[in-house]
DNA sequence: AAAAAATAGGTGTATATACACGTAAAAATA
DNA sequence: TATTTTTACGTGTATATACACCTATTTTTT
């Protein structure tokens, strides 16, 4: 039993080896952490194919959402969907590989601009079809379906609890 | 705009600055992988307390999952819910802190059994029941809303796609 | 204008993830 | 029984996460 195996594990309590859940809420909280990790790694397995991480894909698609206007590392970060995401690092890595263009920004010097590339267009385009390929094939729900979880899962998030401190 | 104010933030739209998905399955993919950031990371905040990281406390609870029986590496490995988590170094980290005791087995000299100390028995208790408080206050949703949102997470894994290579 | 505060982004460190590979022991096979 | 294969686990490496801190700017306040 690989991690292989487990991508085709459908039920949690098999998935994770566990039957006793305190309660439906304390098992959906393992279930999305599960569920996260599970479509994560399929992704990052098909995006190994043109050498990108799923953050530094991430990345890129930001970029390409505002192309061809510049973006610096700031606007990047706050749109990323982890939101501890290092960035700067991230684009050192797109960088390394000339998918993306680092410079000072004139207006604000203490602002990094990032430029996406040709080479970086292009990798962008073809990943993108295949993880939105990937993710069609994938997520095996109906788009009714789809549109009640969206709403279940902004109802888990919609805590009174403030946990700002 | 930080980290702890987007924990509040309930819109993915929002969350993540982009209003554009191509279809509510589109949508549901991301909102399951901003979700599982956003739990993880307000419970890891908590478990600080306990000089914890999510990870650590993973392994603990699956070890007190089977106390006072003792579990191998690869049993622990094949419970967790990130099933590429690299356990012997998770444990490493554990046994610095006296939490967890390693031994080879006698019955199969390749494996390394595991067992809680006292110490790590205390902290497992009292952070398990932060942790199920947290989780409790957080998930703002009903019992109903959670077998709901259950079982359409795990339509969602239920792709015909076979990945296994 | 000068001083203080806030902001942007880079960097250091510990931990985790993802994956490849090595070693010892056990199991399977010849 | 000897050889091969499999298994369990540790370890090395690149990348990412989480967080603290530093420096150069810009903005705000005095």
């Amino acid at each position: 039993m690989n991690v292989y195996t487990y991508i085709c594990v459908v039920k949690l309590e098999q998935a994770i080896q566990s039957t006793k859940f305190k309660s439906e809420v304390q098992k959906a909280g393992l279930n999305i952490l599960y569920t996260a990790w599970w479509l994560k790694t399929v992704i990052s397995k098909e995006l190994k194919e043109f050498g990108l991480t799923h953050e530094q894909y991430n990345v890129l698609r930001i970029l390409k959402g505002k192309y061809p206007e510049q973006m610096c590392v700031r606007d990047i970060a706050c749109r990323m969907i982890e939101k501890s995401s290092n960035v700067p690092r991230i684009i050192d890595r797109l960088e390394l590989k000339k998918l993306v263009k680092r410079s000072t920004s004139a207006l604000d010097k203490r602002e990094t601009v990032i430029t996406l590339t040709q080479g970086g267009i292009s990798i962008l385009d073809a990943s993108t079809i295949m993880v939105n390929n990937i993710t069609d094939e994938l997520l095996a729900i109906t788009e009714k379906d789809a549109g009640h979880l969206n709403l279940l899962l902004e109802k888990v998030r919609a805590t009174e609890k403030n946990l700002v401190p």
